[in-house]
This record gives C-alpha cells, structure tokens and sequence, in this order.
DNA sequence: TTGACGGTTGAACAGTTGTTCAATACAACG
DNA sequence: CGTTGTATTGAACAACTGTTCAACCGTCAA
C-alpha cells in the first residue's frame, strides 16, 4: 500500500508542473512503478486524479484550520504557507483555471474559513467580502511569477515579500480611496 | 486568408474551453476547414498557440487602452468588459495558469495601464500597488465562478455585481482596516 | 490556352496514450 | 506444505495525435 502514496505524490508534482495530459507512463517511473499498477489501483487516470484532489484539499484544509481564528494575519498567513510547498501553489493553479467541482470544493473551503475570521467586523455581506478577499489572495498565488516579473521584484524573495504586503497594507487601509468617485 | 482567421477564432474556443490538449481535428472541424490546413498556415499546432496568443494580446491591449486615464473606474471597468467576450476570459484564465511567456507579456501590460492610472496618487511604490491592484482584478477574472458559487451569488447577475462592486469599495475604503494589527 | 501558384484536401504514417490481459512474485493463512 | 489473494509487471491493443505528402482546385498572368 505505500506504492500508492507514492503514486499520489508523483501524480500531485507532474500535474502541477506539466499539466494534468501528462502521461500515466511518466508518473508511474517518477513513483518508481508501471503505468497498469496506477490503474489498478485507482481505476484510471480521472480516478488517480480525483485521489489527488482529495489529497491536496486535506492538505489545505489542515493549513487552513490553523487560521480559523486571529486577524488579517490570517489573510496573508494564509497564503505564505502555501508556497512553502514547491507543488501545492502550482497544482492549485491548474486546479482553478479549470474551474472543475474540485476547484469549487476549495473555494468553500477557502471562504468558509476566511468568513469567520471576518466574523466580528460587523460587515453589512460578511460572506461577499471574504469571497472578494479570498480572490485576492488566490489571485496572488496564482499571479506571482508573471507580476513578479512585471514589477521587477521576486515576489518569493524577503525582500519581495515586504514590499508587497506594505502595498497590501496600504491598500486596505485606503490609500486608493481618492480614486473611488 | 479568410480562413486563417476562422482557425484562430475556432483555436480561440476550444482553448479557452477544452484546454490547450485540444486535437487539431476538432479546431479545423470548428473553422470548416481541414487539419493540414492549420499547419499548413501555421506551421504547427504551436504555432497556431501563438498567433493566438497574438490575437489576445491585441484584443486585451486595444481594452486596456480605453483607460488608461480615468480613476479607479478603470480597475473595475478593466474587468467587467473581459466578461462580456465569452471566451476572452476563460482563455485568458488559462493562460495565466500556465505562466509561460504570453502571460509575462499579458501581465506587462495590465500592471503598466493600471500604474499610469494610478500616477497621481503619490504612492510610495505606484508599480507594486498597481502590481497588487492587477492580481486582484484578474484574480477576481479567474474565480469568479467559484467564488460565486461558494458565496451563493451568480457574480454575472445584476445583482452579484452590485453586491460584489459594493463589498469591493467597502474593502477600498478600509472596511478591514481594524484587522491590521 | 498554357503555366504557375497559393489554398485546400484525403490518405497515410509514426509516435503516444490509456487501458487490458495473462503471467509472475510474494506474502499470509489453513 | 499447499493455497489463496494481492501487488506487480511486460507485452499488446485500439484509439488518437500532430504531421507529411501527393494530388486537386481555383485564379490570374503571360
């Protein structure tokens, strides 16, 4: 049975950086098995590729419940941790520019504990808003590379990191206020 | 030359909907044409990734350059026309989930729009406020069907506009502002 | 009319893919 | 010991893929 851990694990990296049409053959010698093990065990490739799912949302959710409560450090605390892991941000990438029932099981996840946070606020749609924050996050993770790239700045580095959340800080606070008519 | 632009408008779809593994097949039954003709304009299936790719590029360029000035309308009006284009956005989403070239080059151009329309606000770092100002535009583009869903709203409605557009000002204005520690 | 040429096609090819199948190794159990 | 069952494999298959090739069609110049 610990083969098929290590199937997950190769699954989860292949996808995440090549794509979910990668080849079973190439997962299967990444996990050190043959391609029809992978069958048998999950049934078929969408099979494989549902396991991984359930994979990584337990791995998200066990990040995220570290965060029900706490402030806006949770926000941003939220979505650090996730690159810490070199695969996770990646598959979570392709994940929701599928926008498949997984991505949707995420996103509830996501909302769900970002609303609590926001519980004691008294916003007038305190689900809305942690929606339109949980996107803004997400959008973060999703966007790193090529807005790093724009910016000129290496949004994983310290210094990177910094100045995006001074921006981000001023941002919430209003500074773009004056721009709202 | 007409059908050229059949192929990439079809490309266009099928990308945006099925993915980039699509077959060459379905794009030339699509466009009315036959497979060898793409490769025969194109060169190769990549090829045609490309002149596609163009072909975005300058549909959101031409978008973008109708607000360059303009206050802070411009971060929502950039968004709500891209919706408007049924498959702009869902290639777009795509693409940026990719993270390749073309979408260091779609990011250039939105990170540089939004920071002239920022310029006048005395920002410490207008390039990296535009930066975070951009991956919540486009991080709202690319979960916005999920969101919705999790919040229970349709965002494409009238009213899941309003409501999102709304939380959206609140957040602007420093309605989490408390939350900063 | 003849010739040339770009647009277009069906048929075919070689490579890759997910999956099946029969067979092997191996552990657990009687 | 034998046997039962599970984990595992190489070989093979049928389907599909991007691409090539030779041929056809139309137009337009000479």
């Amino acid at each position: 049975m610990r083969s098929a851990e290590a199937i997950v694990t190769a699954a989860m990296g292949r996808f995440a950086r090549d794509g979910f049409a990668t080849p079973l053959r190439a997962i299967a010698e990444d996990a050190g098995v043959s391609a029809p093990l992978i069958v048998h065990h999950f049934g078929s490739k969408q099979g494989l590729r549902d396991a991984v799912d359930d994979h990584v949302l337990a791995l998200v959710d066990e990040k995220l419940r570290r965060f029900e409560t706490g402030g806006f450090a949770a926000a941003a605390a939220l979505v650090l941790p996730l690159y810490e892991q070199g695969d996770l941000p990646r598959y979570l990438r392709r994940t929701l520019a599928e926008g498949g029932p997984a991505s949707r099981r995420l996103l509830e996840s996501f909302v769900t504990t970002t609303e609590k946070a926001l519980a004691h606020l008294g916003l007038a749609e305190p689900r809305m808003t942690a929606g339109l924050l949980v996107s803004h996050s997400l959008g973060a993770i999703l966007l790193a590379d090529p807005i790093g790239d724009a910016v000129g700045v290496d949004l994983f580095s310290a210094d990177g990191i910094a100045r995006w959340a001074a921006s981000a800080i001023g941002i919430y606070r209003g500074d773009l206020a004056p721009l709202l008519s």
